[in-house]
DNA sequence: CTCCATTCGTTGGTTATACCAATATTGGTG
DNA sequence: CACCAATATTGGTATAACCAACGAATGGAG
């Protein structure tokens, strides 16, 4: 039984069937970073890392989507682990620069495979057919509005 | 520029692109129902009581999947404002049974455009037929696992 | 150059959701 | 009766997401 499985018109209800396969992605998610000693924020962030090369804990925040403060704690405990190394920026003193480290890269393929792993088990009911309508549908669906 | 749009590599990811709608559908939702006083479990416990009649907590709790502890707060909330009325129940005197009041039936009228209101925003960008696969598709994955 | 607004990192909160544990009361079963 | 299960309730925890405020530093307008 699931969240409001006995409440028959929400079964119908696109916006709550989007919500619970959410709550499923997002705890099989959660739970394969956890299992890699990482989280959600974590992912974020080296992705950006890897995609943009070196940046400011605001440039990350801003692309990430995740506030500064959170960007801070994020950072804190990556640069704990030796994922990340967080110096001053020489040409504007009031940044820190964060560089992906071997380290980084290494655990950002780890939770690479994690996240693609959770992709084939979420969709696995649903043919190569339908997953492609599926994605086309959802990025309509985020492209307008969210 | 919304949560994670600066990563390339989730914007073909059908699990983040699940949960960025079921965020935009949550804040939505949440949004449309703090502008009625309320919040996602009341419009649940509301529809339940609407669609099964009189119940218990306990009953609200497993067929809203809501912890019985929460039940407790949100049926306080709600028959504070008359939405429902808790009184013991006689045949098993554990038991309280719930019971929804004229105005919480209205209330639950109330929620249900408001529900309604954001199903269309949402879907708003996808014609009937590509609305009926989604929900297809989104069924298809909620049955198999969440 | 001076003043002012802005940016950045950081600390320290708040809020809402979703849990979990413990308790007293009651019900049912042997 | 003795025992276990179900119920309502209190209280607490963890987490994500967000917000406010601060000092330090920068940049631009005059």
């Amino acid at each position: 039984m699931h969240r409001g499985d006995g409440v028959a018109r929400l079964r119908n209800a696109p916006t709550w069937l989007i919500k619970m396969a959410a709550e499923r992605a997002g705890r099989l998610l959660a739970d394969g970073f956890a299992a890699a000693d990482s989280r959600g924020y974590h992912y974020l962030l080296l992705a950006a890392l890897d995609e943009h090369g070196p940046s400011s804990q605001a440039e990350l925040g801003r692309r990430c989507g995740i506030d500064r403060s959170d960007v801070v704690a994020a950072i804190n405990e990556m640069a704990a682990a030796n994922l990340v190394e967080r110096r001053p920026d020489e040409n504007d003193r009031r940044r820190n620069v964060i560089t992906l480290t071997r380290a980084g890269s290494r655990h950002l393929k780890r939770l690479d495979d994690v996240v693609g792993g959770i992709q084939d088990a979420v969709l696995e009911p649903l043919s190569d057919r339908e997953r492609q309508q599926l994605l086309r549908l959802l990025a309509k669906l985020v492209d307008h509005g969210g």
